[in-house]
DNA sequence: TTGTAAGCGTTATCAA
DNA sequence: TTGATAACGCTTACAA
């Protein structure tokens, strides 16, 4: 960088100390200053183009006003709305965030997690909670203030904000069952995430309320070919294959499109399908995706506040924040044809 | 942050001066130091859970191992794969990146740079370059280290990175030509940004020296509303209307999807339609899109290598990476009907 | 209301 | 090879 004014330079120019051009320049203590002596510090700071060093600021005061939000990918259409409201929320109150992608490996989530604590990030906002031994969990332990978005820490007790998954798969359990399925798939995600527990667990509840058949194929990850895969496996079922499939998320459905198509068979003539997420597009896939749509954006604004206010109070409590979520219906399901 | 343990603790339980725990722990000054004194030193380090401040580091070194990346909004998906080939190579390297989005506002560009102007990040990559007063030419005028990507900073002589749309552009014509296509449209993006004119230049001369009919229709922005709007305008062009477009991006090109439908008209019977980008999922939307393929993630790689470049030589060198692009076919483009 | 001066946790220069 | 010491640019008691 190009900058060397510093707080000296202004405080020669405006004629008072170094500290008075502080004190005039920081909203907290500008009123500790006669008002024309900071005026006229203002003005030398204009001057000069001063910009404030608030890295130096931050070794001083002990706090960068940075966060770090470490999510598995930001090619996954899921986090870009969610980063998007996290800074909605951040960057007016004078945070900036780091975002770092882990690719789901736990080697990388450990450097990048400690790179982000050198660099003296205040907080995080992590995206790739699991349970077994985790980041989440060190950081804890370390009394590092931080919040869970989407998912939560599997057992770590940081707030968290998440979509009423539950209702989504009960919505879309129940929207199959009007249209007359009465056997039904789903795709769960890979156990350690809680999302994919809370919705096997809303989607075996919802069958059984409904007196359906039920089958269920684990996903080895929250990917499009991962959503072949279990696809496969769900196709090779043959003549008793269920007419309906509720995927875990758009990701997965996105797989089954694929698959099904490769069978020869048609979405949703010989298999409805619906989505978790509404992610971004969804609905100009082919066919639209019946989806679940989560408040992505929100979350990540929830997510924010949350960090915010244990920022602001220096005490972790344990919320968990969870909003509703809504079945957005479009042509990846219709009436059964079997 | 929890952290309280600073060299100086580690050089006392290793028994050495606070400057050789500087050194033995600096991967560049560690041969300056014995080699047991350094093992003893990061033995205690290790047993303390020591971990450096790098914000101290960086007010000492005058550098902060960061950069800035400036974009218009990050749930655009071409911003996501390119924020994600940026870091796979900063990463490695040690810096650590801010993310932060304008919307396409001149006024919080400005906002936001400063803002990372005083947390000294080291230089910028900017996915935001428009002709007329920028914060680019600002940013050069100061003499601030930045890359373009994906867009060129009409007229600032920062390096950049872009894809070779022109090529895209003709072979996108000729594709629709050999089809049988006669006359064609084209939706440009906003007249400020440097793709635009590109593409569009590179529409007529295709046009012209294959002898094809060619409308023209400027967008107000690279969305999918813009692309209705844009398509509102072609359609009412009546019986006259060309039977094919090329969309200057793969959102104005899902903005005439939703307006062909609206008219009851179907793709690509009634019009083929040619994307830009190859956005992910592309080959997923009702059509597949037929769009030009851009390598986003390489964009970001070359972008983030021009700008280390540029922070280890200390020198502004006016160098154009251009990547090749490609045309991928899919079920948006057609023989036309009339 | 303003000046003084210490100190935040490092690195770098200079001696020893 | 190591120690002593002065910065880096700012904030903040404390004094005046």
């Amino acid at each position: 960088m190009a900058d060397r004014v510093g707080i000296a330079e202004v405080a020669k120019l405006a004629g008072v100390h170094p500290g008075t051009v502080s004190r005039a320049l920081n909203p907290k203590t500008e009123d500790q200053v006669n008002v024309d002596t900071r005026a006229r510090v203002r003005r030398a700071a204009k001057q000069l183009g001063y910009t404030a060093n608030s890295i130096a600021r931050g070794l001083r005061t002990n706090s960068s006003m940075t966060i770090g939000i470490i999510i598995p990918d930001l090619t996954n259409p899921i986090f870009p709305p969610i980063v998007r409201g996290v800074e909605s929320c951040l960057t007016g109150r004078g945070y900036s965030a780091f975002v770092v992608n882990t690719d789901g490996d736990a080697g990388i989530e450990r450097t990048v997690f400690e790179s982000l604590l050198q660099r003296q990030v205040d907080g995080f906002i992590f995206g790739t909670g699991h349970t077994g031994p985790s980041v989440a969990a060190d950081a804890y332990a370390r009394g590092i203030h931080a919040v869970m978005v989407n998912r939560d820490a599997g057992g770590v007790p940081y707030p968290s904000a998440v979509g009423m998954d539950a209702d989504g798969i009960q919505a879309a359990v129940r929207h199959l069952h009007d249209l007359g399925h009465r056997s039904i798939a789903h795709f769960a995600g890979p156990a350690a995430f809680s999302t994919s527990r809370v919705r096997a667990d809303a989607f075996r509840a919802a069958c059984d309320s409904l007196g359906l058949e039920r089958v269920i194929i684990e996903a080895g990850a929250y990917s499009v070919e991962a959503g072949k895969a279990a696809s496969a496996e769900l196709l090779a079922i043959g003549p008793q294959c269920p007419t309906a499939l509720v995927a875990g998320n758009d990701l997965l459905a996105l797989g089954a499109y694929h698959s099904v198509r490769e069978a020869g068979l048609v979405c949703p003539d010989d298999l409805s399908i619906v989505g978790f997420n509404d992610m971004p597009f969804a609905e100009d896939f082919l066919p639209p995706l019946t989806t679940v749509r989560v408040p992505l954006f929100d979350l990540g604004v929830e997510a924010a506040q949350l960090l915010l206010d244990q920022l602001e109070t220096k005490t972790i409590r344990n919320i968990q924040v969870a909003l509703p979520v809504e079945l957005v219906v479009r042509g990846s399901t219709a009436v059964p044809r079997r």
